[in-house]
DNA sequence: TTAATGACCTATC
DNA sequence: CGATAGGCCATTA
């Protein structure tokens, strides 16, 4: 296809398990820092929810989205805690131990 | 083709 | 620190 939209959940599929990412950084591995919004969309439309990772992807706070499309905040959270990921008191997720930033997979 | 939309981000008050 | 405003881009109708 070669779209945008394959772009960036093409990067979603990168995300290691155990980390996470936000929308912006998705976006610039994707190509174009500026694709915050677009990748937010391209969610939102996920395809395949079982390939793409969508849980793995938070915003800038390390929050996660209000309109999950899996099945709610609570499945995204738990998925997140299975696969070893931290959350503050605060309810969001450790960014600085678990923001996946694409050096590695 | 034009206009409208959105799971965002940054800057400013 | 919280709230507000603006910008940004591809995709859809």
């Amino acid at each position: 296809m070669g779209s945008v939209f394959n772009r960036i959940y093409d990067v979603v599929k990168r995300i290691p398990k155990g980390k996470v990412s936000t929308y912006g950084i998705i976006a610039q591995l994707a190509g174009n820092p500026r694709w915050a919004r677009v990748v937010g969309y391209a969610l939102h439309v996920n395809p395949f929810p079982e390939e793409i990772p969508c849980h793995r992807v938070v915003n800038r706070k390390g929050e996660l989205s209000g309109s999950f499309a899996f099945g709610g905040l609570d499945v995204q959270r738990e998925l997140l805690e299975k696969e070893g990921v931290g959350f503050l008191p605060d309810g969001r997720v450790d960014m600085s131990k678990h923001l996946w930033n694409g050096l590695y997979e």
